[in-house]
Parts: structure tokens; sequence; C-alpha cells
DNA sequence: TGTACATCAGTGAACGCGCGTTCACTGATGTAC
DNA sequence: TGTACATCAGTGAACGCGCGTTCACTGATGTAC
């Protein structure tokens, strides 16, 4: 420990996890303002390092909101398997099964209700469909919001009570329906809903849903 | 007409009708690139004004922005309702509802489809249903896209093919599926899909609300 | 019918800002000998 | 165990850009007399 006053050691060479921690800032900023907050300069500020260092982990910023986007999507994952972990059992495995489809959409549009910024970042991706299992877009249980999904549908298939010629592509309608809701909620005409007014609106959607996949 | 030929008459002086001309340039960059394409400079630019002069007609880009989210919420109207010119009518009263509330819908994403630009500016709005009626956001047939859903389902309860019970609060089921498609299409994790997909998915959608509304 | 004048839709220059990205660099760390 | 050295994660300065907005202004137009 050198007592040479001047020059002091930089604190700031090894961050440790760099990657890491601008991934984290930037889902703040996501949170906050969704995905165009999601700034390179400003998330480097938030760390405390220079501008440049994000380029040792990610491409340009485009890689970085990527990444930020595919995070946000395991928060989704996470609130959804929450909401599973919550459901009332039924002793009736087949109502089980409707349950738990039920928890599958109210623990979508309840991530997208308290965390509308990290949603739209979610979901605003360029991204397709072919990458919707890929495992940087699992939740702590590692599965994505897509694979929760069609485990909730291939449940309610197994117990009967989802016939096999509309198994097929209900996906599509299930998640149609609540990610309409959500972005209705979030970003367009029905924002002005209260907490009750939205949780009666996901109520019916999922009534919808049952009757009509 | 004089020939002094120093200082020659600014041609820019009264454009005319300058707030048309910089929605309709508004119009042009939101069909190209969405809401955050609605510049203000950009668009005096295109109508060859220097960029202040917008100020003498929206008090700031947001109110620019604003109206141009007006005017395409006006075109997805237009586009419902040539939709519905082209519906197929049935003999059945009934059946012919029902063919007008798919049409509706069929309108919706095919606007979503051929103008992403225009549709997610229609619906990234600071604005709630309270005004989902305002006459700036109706269509040539006067009626805005919120009023030309509940007319058709307002048909199909008329001849019966819709419970009174189910009637309240159709508006919200059917529109968030149909949006939710429309968004997962253009910005989401679908939008890998070919327009051929795209039709199959409404169809099916459209389907579900049908049993499901 | 002619003229003085107020109005107000436009101009041109400038502001401060923050962004993404590139450049040449530095020096702490881990590894090979 | 000690030392030389390559690696590479960070720095600091700078770039060009385009944005929204404000300022003091100008001069064509419509109106009042």
């Amino acid at each position: 420990m050198s007592e040479q006053s001047i020059a002091p050691a930089r604190e700031t060479y090894r961050h440790g996890d760099l990657r890491q921690a601008l991934l984290t800032a930037g889902l703040d900023l996501a949170r906050a303002g969704g995905p165009s907050a999601v700034v390179l300069r400003e998330a480097t500020r938030q760390v405390g390092v220079s501008p440049n260092a994000a380029y040792r982990h990610f491409r340009d910023r485009r890689a970085l909101l990527a990444a930020v986007s595919d995070a946000a999507l395991g928060l989704v994952a996470d609130t959804m398997v929450d909401e599973l972990t919550q459901a009332a059992p039924a002793e009736d495995p087949t109502e089980n099964a409707r349950r738990r489809l039920r928890a599958v959409g109210t623990g979508y549009l309840r991530f997208a209700r308290e965390q509308p910024g990290l949603f739209r970042t979610a979901f605003f991706v360029p991204d397709d469909l072919a990458k919707a299992t890929e495992p940087a877009k699992a939740g702590a249980a590692g599965l994505t919001p897509f694979q929760i999904l069609a485990g909730a549908l291939d449940d309610l298939a197994a117990h009967g009570a989802l016939p096999a010629v509309r198994r097929e592509g209900a996906e599509l309608l299930a998640w149609s329906a609540v990610h309409g809701l959500g972005m209705l909620v979030i970003d367009g005409p029905l924002r002005g809903l209260t907490d009750e007014m939205i949780e009666g609106a996901t109520s019916k959607i999922l009534d919808m849903v049952e009757r009509g996949i």
C-alpha cells in the first residue's frame, strides 16, 4: 500500500462484472421509461464508468437493449410463476388446470400493470418466435413466458378440458387477448383504467379465452 | 410585378395551409418509423419551411404528434369501413351482423399489417378512452374505430346473437384480442409471420371472439 | 376607391443538450518461464 | 518463488449529429377609415 500521494490508484479498473452492472442499470432505465430510455451513456453513468467501457461488453446500443429486453422477459416469467404458485389448488385436476391457465394470464397482466416500462421493453424486440425459448429469456425457474403459457395449455389438454383440435395454435389466441389488454392499458386508450378496473377486465378476458380457445 | 432584381420576393410567406401540410408530413414520418419518427424539424424540412414556423400551428412537438396520432386513428377507421363495405352480405341478418363484426376486426388487423408505423402511432397516445369518440379521431365516414366496433356489437346484440349480459364490456374483449395480435405481429415475437399466417391467425382470433365474447 | 395600419405567419440565427461511436492510450492482472 | 510480459478492461478526449425550442425580426395580407 504505497504512500506516494501523487497519482492515486484508479479504482475503476477491473470493475468486476461490468456487463451485469450495465444490464442492471439498463433494466432500471427501462423500468422508468421503456425501451427508448435504455440509453448507453446513461447506463455507464449510473455504473460510474466511462461511456466507451460499455463497448467491451456490448457491440452497440442495440445489443445492450436486446439484453435488457431478454432480462425483462425473464422478469415477466417470474411474475407468471409467482402467480402460479399462489393459485388456489382445486381438488378436481381439470379445474386445477383451468386455474393455472388463469394464473398465467393474471401474472402476465400483473406485470404489465406493475412494470409497464419493463413490459414494453420485453415485447419490443427484433426477435421472433423462433427465439422465444432462448434461455436468456427465461426466469428464475428456467422457463420463458412462452414456455410457461404452452405448459399451462398442455395441462389443460391433458385433462381433457381442451380438445386436441383446439390445442394447436391456442398459445396465439390466449396470448393475443391478454397482450392486447396489456398494451391498451399501458400505452393506449385504456390507460385511464384504475387497478380494480384492470383486474375486472383481466377476469373477463380470461373468461373469453376459456370459452373461446 | 417589379423588376428590381435585388431581394427577390420570398415565396414562403403565407404558406396556405401549413398546419395541414405539417400534419401530412408527420403522417409520412409516422408511416415510415412510428411515433418516435415524428420529428418536428424533419416535418418542417419536408414542407420546406423553417423549423420554428411549426410553432404557429402546434404548441410543441407533442401537440404535433398527438394530431398525427388522431389522424392515424382516422385512417384505421377508414380501413375498417372499407372492410365493412366489402363484406359479403348474408341473407340471414344475424349472420350478417356476425360477418360485419368480423369485417371490423379484419380491417383493424389489415391496417396493422399494411401500415405498422401508423398503427403504432395511432395507439401510442396520451389520450384515454374518454376521448375515443372525438371527431378528430374519426375517418371519412365520421366515426372513430371505437365507434365502429361498438356499432358492430350493437348490431349483433340487436339480432339476438349477443345476449344483453354479454354486450356490456364486449368492446374490451374484442378489442384486446385483435389489438394483441396486431402488436405481437408488428413489434413483438410474432413479427416473423407471413401475410398468410397473419390472415390465418386473424381468422382464429375472430373465431375466439365470436365464441368467447 | 385609395390609403394607413395592425396583424400575424413566416424567417434566420442561435442556444444548450445529449446522444452513439471512435481514437489512441494506460496500467492492473494472470500466466509462462 | 520471482520476474518478464502479453492481455485486455478500462480511460479521456473528441467527432459529428440532430434535436426541440427561443429570440428578435420582417413583410404580405386584410381591414378600417
